[in-house]
DNA sequence: TACGTAGTACGGTCGTCATCGAACCTTTCG
DNA sequence: CGAAAGGTTCGATGACGACCGTACTACGTA
């Protein structure tokens, strides 16, 4: 519990984040909403069990989009792929961003 | 002086501006070089002066869609049309949110 | 009145992206 | 081994939106 194992996917180092990319990984309703649950989440979400109404590769689509954007960490883990929000990177980089975004979700 | 004369163009109140709106308002970087330009002014801003490469009619398009998100207000003065940002209300909605795109803005 | 200024409205084009289904890969387990 | 679970990749489709130019409106002024 708590210490996450398996190898990080390919994502930009904290310094390589840009506000714009963020913001348009942000933009899409069913983005928004899987990081409202990651940020909820005190476990790793699979990409399997994120609650949204769209099909398995576009769950894939998505959970890529985020990673790429900086937004969220995926783990390999067995055959499963455990997302976490980047939550310090984030805050580090454009402080009150995340809080702000997360305060008008729900 | 301060005071901007002129009616107010219409814009959603300050509870009805919706986050999923904002951040796709803010997602198109023309966009968010304007709001931009508008934080780092003192002085509303009409829209042949933002310094943005685009045409007229897309400087239009652009800034209708920021009213409409709630992002930036918008008076009639004359001919022209001011924009201001509407830094309180957003402040007020969704705190931390403008000023942490803000810092991740050039 | 005629003109310049400031911006909107309209019609159209083009590119991007969210979405899906089907096929495929890999690990786990019966 | 065979099958199920968990995701990815691919190709296609459909919708939205950024952009432009032209035509138009409203206001101010020489």
């Amino acid at each position: 519990m708590g210490t996450v194992t398996g190898k990080v996917l390919p994502q930009p180092t904290r310094d390589e984040i840009r506000v714009e990319t963020v913001l348009q990984a942000l933009a899409d309703p069913v983005r928004l909403r899987m990081v409202a649950e990651l940020a909820n989440s005190a476990e790793p979400i699979p990409c399997g069990h994120f609650d949204v109404e769209v099909g398995k590769s576009t769950v894939t689509h998505h959970v890529r989009t985020l990673r790429e954007a900086g937004v969220i960490e995926v783990r390999q883990v067995g055959t499963a792929r455990a997302s976490t929000l980047r939550k310090d990177d984030l805050d580090a980089r454009f402080p009150g961003l995340l809080t702000g975004v997360l305060s008008g979700v729900d």
